[in-house]
DNA sequence: AAGCTTACCGACAACTTGTCGGTAAGCTTA
DNA sequence: TAAGCTTACCGACAAGTTGTCGGTAAGCTT
């Protein structure tokens, strides 16, 4: 007897076992094989949901992107909060470490999951930027920033924080913690913040 | 008759196709089937020069990034020109547009090339952050600049420029002049130099 | 001229992605 | 309850891909 599940349900299905096949051996290495194989389904089934490799591929990216995109919505909007932890918050909520695929995070950063991470970040940042871009004028106004370029400083920050904080196997604790100071130092003068004010609005966030 | 040539003739005379083909078609949809015909040479031929299709695209990647690299180096290391006319070059002088592949650049962006993008940029990096944070350490010494962190500054400054400088197209002359003024006014500030003190070292460079 | 190195050849195996006609489960509708 | 329609599911298949391998021939050295 064959097995029928809503599209919905057998969609989220093929996410699920892309994600983790994506995450051990890459997009390109693994292959739709990989994956019918192990959900126990036919190749008609897989091609009846999506229409190419691709467009799981993207269909995944989307799930992933959407929510941390609606975390750092989250903290943005919380206005019960001060603005440098509103900002250091939406940052750091983009860290989708915590949130569900753990050892996907590991591996998205090899080669050989480029197209997968170059999606993701195109997302993330044409998600995020309007957010931290709308804050950092918030700041302007208040006077805790000075930022003539608020779309581009943000657009900067978020980039760099992407690309940078993806190769840090193998980094010492004290290489990480260098990393980390040079990081709010550059935020900090990029925004015209005073110096040493975005610090502890890192820490309310990380100790919370 | 067999035509013969040397190992080192046959590799490059792979490589201009390839770039050729990955320029048309990207490097997922470009098969090695596609560069063997276009040469007229059988496939087990294209094996004997490479081990696999990958590692032709980092040969590629390798000939390609060498060229931006020495470019850059050169300016640096010249010192009968300002500080400032030396860290402004020496970014412009990894736009490859104006060197070889012309057409290349313009495919290089679209996902299907994500992983040589991926490649090219983590190279071009870390070839040129050691360059320009020698020069950051340089200024922080006659005082044009004040840099804490001179490698992450380096770094910052690089990512940001080969990344947000991608998807230039589709966006009208007024938009890449905001863009331009904002890219030099964070340079600015996270180098701690004076506001407005790139901009002529910018307009050196491109008249020169 | 013999022999060795190495560039070159093309058939082939193993695997990919995407297609398509057909099957069957679960709905309406009568 | 039976007929009919929608749609999830199936698996053989076409077309194409990468990488292998035994064999050929060009250009060296000796």
């Amino acid at each position: 007897m064959r097995i029928v599940k809503t599209a919905e349900e057998r969609k989220n299905e093929i996410l699920d076992v892309a994600e983790q096949l994506f995450a051990e051996k890459g997009f390109d290495n693994a292959s739709t094989n990989d994956i019918i194989k192990r959900i126990g389904i036919a190749r008609g089934t897989l091609y009846h949901h999506f229409g190419s490799k691709e467009e799981i591929l993207d269909a995944l990216v989307e799930r992933m992107t959407r929510d941390a995109i609606a975390r750092s919505k989250a903290v943005v909007s919380d206005r019960s909060h001060p603005l440098l932890d509103r900002l250091t918050g939406a940052i750091i909520a983009l860290d989708i470490n915590d949130g569900a695929g753990p050892e996907v995070f590991e591996q998205i950063h090899k080669p050989q999951n480029a197209l997968l991470h170059h999606k993701m970040q195109e997302r993330l940042i044409s998600g995020v930027v309007p957010l931290i871009s709308e804050l950092i004028r918030e700041g302007n106004e208040t006077g805790v920033f000075d930022s003539k370029y608020p779309d581009e400083a943000a657009e900067m920050i978020l980039i760099y924080s992407n690309i940078a904080f993806d190769a840090l196997a193998g980094l010492t604790e004290e290489e990480l913690v260098h990393k980390g100071q040079a990081f709010i130092c550059h935020v900090e003068r990029i925004l015209g913040a005073e110096e040493g004010s975005l610090a502890p609005a890192i820490m309310n966030i990380l100790n919370r």
